[in-house]
DNA sequence: CATGAATTTATGTATAGACATAAACCTGAG
DNA sequence: CTCAGGTTTATGTCTATACATAAATTCATG
């Protein structure tokens, strides 16, 4: 009756929920089921597989938690909603963004600071009031070119170890990659007009635009470090790409 | 021995397979098991959880597709490495978003074309050569302030039911979202100073530091749609939040 | 005819058992 | 010591069965 049939097979080759799953997953995205649409109940599926009710569930419940399908006891299982678009961006790590450009990375410490947060650290960078912090200003280079200038607050509470290291050779941020796991992350993406200092260190016209990405991150809850980076303008940009569900 | 056996319980109210995937999750994302670990064999978990295997088998397998643990036969369960920070972007459908900050969402189109495509469009939108396209100009605003000044090509091919629309109600944005699925999309988020037309329809200063996100989507392979959508620079910022995974 | 109770049905969760398979481990021959 | 080949083990997949539960439907009753 369909090309899908398994009966008589000894076996397909990727497991059967797999496909199952696949082939669902094929006729919702092609459009062929359209948002709303009510899939077929796993008791058709059985038949048109010839399995039993458990591997189709196996397959229906992955589109579940994917977010493609709900489903409604009684009712059956039908085609979510479009949701608001949702897109995976990667944030870069410079270094080897660069690199994989075929480009030379190098990275320049401006300035490191140990201090107590004030009520403008607060304001500004959601830091706590009177933490022990660390500043660290820097600026990264592709070709010796200045692509990113960096303000870098760390917990010292949060992160010990720093309260030794100088930064004057690794960036605050692969240093933190490779030893501080985070648990949470919040970014922020902007379009700023540098102020006269950081337009002179990137060496770019005043009234450039510029990304700006804002980070946050914490650990079990508590705050872990806060990142400033503005992105020459003319030279970067984020690339996002699809998510179907969700 | 441990607080979260389920031994001689009724039957605990969230599912069994939820709550271990959970417990897994919270062990994982707290850092009390690092990137590398070996988490319990589902054997282990078995007897603690006092359930069987495909009970165990499911929670691990849900936290596999998550890519938040790896599995080897014969050596175990593995807590993933972290890779590239990835987060999850939102890319904003502009009447919800614009609600849901209790703000009145209004649209203006302001011109409609249909033409075919030239070297021109080719090069700056990524279209096809000489395809039948429409393009939409338009604002949207928040409050009757201008919020978004948005560029957009649709191919007639992909989406023949567009050669009888007017867009002067519905943006395209909406219109594509609750009748074309896509299948693959890419963002691209820059920054960028608007030229003169821009600038006076969205009622900023010149060299106003503006987001510009670039959105092209296919549909099975085929070009859908293209939008330039530039956000009143001092109005707008893209947020995103943290993956564990990936 | 309204309304609440009983019934039906599709999904939700869990189980014990079975066999497959990749990879780690062990062992014996050379 | 090395390497081929056998063994063990943890995961990978599937099944048949069971009972729970939410919600749609039907039905009885005032």
């Amino acid at each position: 009756m369909n090309e899908t049939s398994n009966k008589g097979e000894s076996r397909a080759d990727p497991a059967l929920y797999r496909r199952i799953r696949a082939d669902l997953e094929e006729a919702i995205l092609s459009g062929k089921w359209p948002p709303g649409h009510r899939i077929p109940f796993e008791h058709e599926l059985m038949v048109r597989y010839d399995c039993a009710r458990m591997t189709v569930n196996r397959a229906v419940s992955a589109l579940v938690d994917s977010g493609l399908v709900e489903r409604r006891r009684r009712a059956g299982t039908f085609v979510a909603q479009r949701k608001v678009e949702s897109a995976v961006l990667n944030i870069p790590n410079l270094a080897d963004e660069v690199k994989a450009r075929g480009m030379r990375y190098s990275y320049r410490r401006l300035s490191l600071d140990r201090r107590a947060a004030g009520a403008e650290d607060v304001k500004d960078y959601g830091v706590e009031e009177r933490a022990d912090i660390i500043e660290i200003r820097s600026l990264h280079f592709a070709d010796d070119i200045p692509l990113v200038c960096e303000l870098r607050l760390i917990h010292v509470a949060a992160v010990p170890a720093v309260a030794d290291l100088t930064f004057e050779e690794a960036s605050p941020g692969s240093w933190l990659l490779a030893h501080v796991p985070w648990t949470e992350a919040q970014h922020r993406i902007s379009a700023v007009t540098p102020d006269r200092q950081t337009t002179a260190l990137l060496e770019i016209p005043r009234n450039t635009a510029c990304l700006c990405l804002e980070r946050r991150t914490w650990r079990n809850g508590g705050p872990v470090t806060f990142a400033r980076q503005i992105f020459r303008g003319d030279m970067y940009h984020f690339a996002a790409h699809f998510v179907p569900s969700n």
